[in-house]
DNA sequence: TTGTACGCGTTATCAG
DNA sequence: CTGATAACGCGTACAA
């Protein structure tokens, strides 16, 4: 299989506006419905269209009216379950605006500046993910008045960039006065993500609220490493068994640490939820079929990917948009807490 | 929070030769590394640059070279965990190679035309995945000679676009010879995916070829929808379970039918892998982490996607391709098999 | 309702 | 080594 024939130029509006006996204008006019056309002229140049198989060039458009119709989406990496339905929830919001997602991620490739791939040169505004992105650099891109989302991630201080996140603290909060209101438990594990994720402070923060109000003392030696990460999670847990310190219960910082935590108690033959109540954080797809079934909190992310993109919108638009939007979660009761 | 202030027009690459004092000439050849330059008048044209805190503008710069250093990535939708890794492949790639990528997928919004949002006037080629366009669209892109590479599907009978996929038939197989040379199974059920998808039909394939090199035929009630999906797989094997049928062995088209297939195993008290030997096939994250650990066949996902860009760069480059790339697939031993 | 002519921001060609 | 200037393909006043 060799290269294809050389390629020759794709038709022009020229080209179109020369077989159908019009003028370029009137081929504009036609394929933007900008003014109206007579049906004759219209089925003429419909006609040269479709016989050329003419598609307007997307570069000397944005030129000409200086708008991309692009939205960039720049993350950290592509690696999580957790990206998938974000990732939906963007592409579809975004096509049904008549807007292409241009993605970028910041980990990989030569680490040269994120903007030379992603910015006002080839878009209309940026979703920006966690922390792909220095704050010093967001400080720059509000300075230029370039519109951009937060998604999960706190504007940082001092900055007026709206964010789009979830509930993590009273999410967390709720599951941890489940698993002591309901099911008595007293001695509970927690496994904090990634220290520079907002989501794994606030669900610390839950945490520490419920014990708290529950007038349970905080353990050091009950909150530890997990990184949202399964095989982090495996292991420190079958740390904390070999160390001997007791628990009765586990607040995964997240259901891909869950899953660690199922298989190192297992392994340790601490059978789930009789001897520990164990729950997880953003009910993915699989945690409905692990054994137990995963006790969590509904994380509605796709949601999350659909608002961001429906506020960088309202932004491009140069309306006003709210400055923090935080999505309510919902607490799933299955059975690895000890309910049933 | 209210819309930015008004926005003025983006720097110029005149603005930048105006405050450097030179011409818009010797600022590209600056940016491009075109043609040298005296390092005095390099010196105060990077300066100028900064100052402005300047960017070219994507579109005119492709207008000018006819180029957009940017791939295109067609999919049905975003959903399955088997995505994750394509997608990080694909972006690495393209990253690195100062390409840039632009998704669509068709399932989901207004259902115009893909060609509207991805095509020669966006992009210097297109990646599609599995069966997320008609052959007969597939038929037209060849005959305009624009790059294309097929993910994950075969090329339609009569054309000649390159595919890169796995070797599904040569995994299926080695799974089911595992299990019955190494574990004397004979009754094998096998999920097969969905119809449409190339994968499941080699898949399927290998199956068949096993058996009948063992000489043990094919109960065509033991091969039954599997969708590549844990809900579909479970409803499936509970069916099975009601009816009666004999198996000793369950080959699911998936991991995720797998995560449905064990779940619908434990429900109804079978043991795995003690009655029943369950296999899966893509080796995804979770595949060591359920219970118990997966054997399976792990796919390459994530250098199928590297691959795919690097043999799409080679047609855009109008260089010579393989017709298709057929990579290898590897058994891993865990225990749901019965090893161990 | 339609056509003309210019601007959009870069790169490329050709002199100097 | 550097500076004019002509494309590149399309939208859009403005004029007809």
């Amino acid at each position: 299989m060799h290269s294809q024939p050389p390629s020759r130029r794709p038709p022009t509006i020229d080209n179109v506006a020369k077989l159908a006996g019009v003028s370029s204008a009137t081929v504009s006019r036609v394929i933007n419905h900008s003014a109206p056309v007579i049906p004759a002229t219209l089925q003429k140049v419909q006609a040269a269209i479709e016989t050329l198989n003419y598609r307007p060039s997307a570069a000397a458009r944005i030129l000409a009216q200086r708008k991309t119709d692009t939205l960039g989406l720049l993350m950290p990496e592509i690696s999580e379950t957790f990206f998938i339905p974000l990732l939906r929830g963007i592409e579809q919001a975004a096509s049904q605006a008549g807007f292409s997602l241009l993605i970028h991620t910041t980990s990989y490739g030569p680490k040269n500046n994120p903007f030379a791939m992603l910015g006002e040169h080839n878009t209309d505004g940026l979703l920006i993910f966690s922390e792909s992105l220095a704050n010093e650099e967001l400080a720059r891109l509000q300075r230029s008045g370039f519109p951009v989302v937060l998604i999960h991630q706190d504007t940082p201080e001092g900055l007026r960039i709206p964010g789009i996140t979830i509930d993590n603290q009273g999410g967390a909060q709720s599951l941890v006065d489940h698993l002591i209101e309901q099911h008595s438990r007293r001695r509970i594990v927690h496994l904090r993500g990634p220290q520079s994720a907002n989501d794994a402070l606030w669900r610390e923060k839950g945490y520490r609220q419920s014990l708290a109000e529950h007038h349970i003392p905080v353990d050091p030696a009950l909150v530890l490493p997990g990184n949202f990460d399964t095989d982090t999670a495996q292991n420190t847990i079958c740390h904390l068994i070999q160390s001997g310190t007791a628990f009765d219960a586990i607040f995964s910082g997240d259901d891909s640490s869950a899953l660690g935590v199922l298989a190192a108690l297992r392994e340790a033959g601490i059978r789930v939820p009789e001897d520990v109540s164990v729950v997880g954080f953003d009910d993915v797809d699989f945690a409905s079929h692990v054994h137990p079934p995963l006790t969590t909190v509904h994380a509605p992310t796709e949601q999350v990917g659909e608002r961001a993109v429906e506020q960088l919108l309202k932004l491009i638009a140069g309306e006003e948009v709210e400055p923090v939007t935080l999505l309510p979660v919902e607490l799933v009761i299955r059975k690895s807490c000890g309910c049933d």
